[in-house]
DNA sequence: CGCTTGACCGGGAGCGGCTCCCGGTTTTTA
DNA sequence: TAAAAACCGGGAGCCGCTCCCGGTCAAGCG
């Protein structure tokens, strides 16, 4: 059994995130002990992990409610699950692309103002000088 | 000039953003028609898609703020200037890292589906049936 | 035995960066 | 000339937390 601190420490949510869960519902059938205070199993530990698992896929609360209702119907429900990866594996990839660019856009500003600094490149003022806007 | 619409088309934001960013003082100086009208020139054009490089280099409001009055000053101002951009470079290439080990996640979990599917696996009902969780 | 400390409770407000909605004004179009 | 579109300022709502509140309870200490 785990207290609430030793299922953060478990998990690696903090307190009031596990707390927002907890009131989102996503962790059902939580015990709580005579003082009213939540006992969580090991069963509860390894399905709050599953939610940081979830929620690093880049889902919603909303989403992760979906999905969780889909996994409890069982091994049917496995292919539609596998879309709903797909997508969000889709959206990570764009994201990651999109922040490769703006990494390749610091990369060049700071080419640029290396170039002013040297004096091979007037300065010319324009709050951070693009000149790749476009 | 611009309007207000021609503005968003130019620069890619919404309507509701570019008011925003006017709200928060981030387009100084923007002029009005005689109806109250803000009027866009090609200089706050420029400004404002400098905004939008600032934005997507993963930087907040206040943060542009700070930004912009570097910028204000000068040449001097570069220096520091590279270090801002430095440290939001490498938050960005952190991001990236993280986001692909999502995707990598993904992968691993869409093989286990399928090897269930297959009848490779045994089904094991466990929310997301993470085997791989840490 | 009391007393402090600290974990915990439920409920609610605050955050950032928008986004949406409101009622009202002006301008453009048909 | 009337309807549609753009615009205005101000304010509420969104999401996924995070922080704060006043109160309860339990363990550890002298």
């Amino acid at each position: 059994m785990y207290t609430m601190k030793q299922a953060c420490e478990a998990t690696g949510l903090s307190y009031e995130t596990l707390k927002y869960y907890c009131k989102q519902g996503l962790v059902p059938n939580v015990k709580r002990d005579a003082a009213n205070r939540r006992c969580f199993d090991d069963r509860d530990i390894r399905w709050i992990r599953d939610l940081v698992c979830l929620r690093n896929c880049g889902m919603g609360i909303d989403d992760m409610k979906r999905y969780i209702a889909l996994c409890m119907q069982g091994l049917e429900s496995i292919p539609e699950r596998q879309e709903i990866l797909a997508g969000h594996r889709a959206k990570l990839v764009e994201r990651i692309e999109e922040l490769q660019g703006y990494v390749a856009y610091i990369d060049h500003k700071d080419e640029l103002y290396r170039d002013i600094l040297a004096g091979k490149r007037p300065y010319v003022s324009n709050l951070i000088d693009c000149s790749n806007q476009g």
